[in-house]
DNA sequence: TCTTTCCTTACGTAAAACACGTAAATACCT
DNA sequence: AGGTATTTACGTGTTTTACGTAAGGAAAGA
């Protein structure tokens, strides 16, 4: 048996979706409430396992609300409805502490299905969703591997140890008996990096390791 | 019409797989084979749309092929069916230039998908793989809100302030100039923050001010 | 083969940044 | 009121950076 929490400042809908869950059996609506105070109140003293968010804007107000109730009941798994499924709106309410987010191609048997998800522990997001997120993803992940193959080619694989040395703090002195040559030797290889990749500071040249995964982070 | 390529080592999942698909109209198999070599070279004559790649076990030489069919076809669209559905695999597929990835869940409706998916430019993965890598992705997510809300608290708002402009690459003196105060001023903030922070050198400092989005890669 | 270009090595000089210590005025917290 | 942290700043010595120059070797192309 789940316990659930709805929320919704639509009395209307919170009326249906109520009814519509409190037609399953394993499922048991605890509260159903339309006021954002109240909610924070109620869920002090019921338990629910679930919580059912209805958001019909996503203002700062209501990611508020998310980040209030994740750190006082850390246990409720929170669920957001809502028909906005804009990227970085989805991304806010995970980073605010919401377990699921379904998208306005959620039906019935996803609503339950990610109930269930959501009361076994896992983080349940709809189709929709799903692809926002699975393409941000992948499009980081090619962004990654563009830049990889970029700049570091026009490298000498000296110029990449050099770098690579000084980026996990060796001194210029270090690297320079570590390979058996001059201080001025590694000062000159660095120079030359900067040069060669039109880097205007050390700084740079540490963002540019980074980002070519010649130095981890 | 959409005009499939079909690869396959096991000659009877090949057939196996023909048949399903030749069955279905908007699709004709144009190329159905079991030899990595022999599928380089007819794809060099026959354009196909897609192309269904059945990998039973994923290694080195299965990566290149898909390498080598995305330089030498790129309007080729690729996608992967596989059993091994592990992470790592997947994003090496992905990164070797596959646009869809069917892991042991999908079903016909779901290749029939990734089919029209593919053709229309879009990527596909079936529901275990979406799965696989979104917990990664949020995952990472998280990762990096805990490492946010950790250290950075520590340093007040001036310090915090210099380490932004330094991070972007303005000099000690810009620094002194832009606050009105000396260079040597600018020296002790960074020498406290490094103190506080235990961070060893620039370079740390840096890696420091990236990891809590003090500063932009 | 000769030329050009790149890589590796290295120095000179001046300016900038860093390491480490010290320290005073201010602010904040209890 | 007293302890703790912040912001400001200097001294001194070392290291690094900026910018120029340069020689010997390897690789590559005319």
């Amino acid at each position: 048996m789940i316990d659930l929490a709805i929320f919704d400042e639509h009395k209307l809908v919170l009326e249906g979706l109520s009814g519509l869950l409190s037609g399953i059996s394993d499922v048991r609506v605890v509260l159903s409430c339309d006021d954002r105070n109240v909610l924070v109140q109620k869920l002090k003293s019921i338990q629910a396992h679930v919580l059912i968010l209805n958001m019909h804007d996503i203002s700062v107000r209501n990611l508020n609300l998310i980040i209030q109730l994740t750190i006082s009941n850390p246990k409720l798994k929170i669920l957001i409805v809502s028909i906005i499924d804009n990227e970085e709106i989805v991304l806010k309410t995970i980073k605010a502490g919401a377990k699921g987010f379904l998208g306005k191609d959620a039906d019935r048997t996803s609503l339950m299905e990610a109930i269930y998800s959501l009361r076994n522990g896992h983080d349940y997001y709809s189709k929709s969703i799903t692809n926002l997120l699975l393409n941000r993803y992948i499009s980081s992940l090619k962004a990654d591997e563009m830049s990889q193959n970029a700049d570091v080619s026009n490298l000498s694989a000296r110029q990449i140890e050099i770098l690579k040395l000084w980026g996990e703090n060796y001194s210029n002195q270090e690297i320079a008996d570590r390979f058996f040559i001059s201080v001025r030797t590694v000062e000159s290889h660095k120079n030359h990096i900067m040069q060669k990749l039109n880097l205007k500071s050390t700084v740079d040249m540490v963002k540019f390791a980074i980002k070519n995964n010649i130095i981890e982070i």
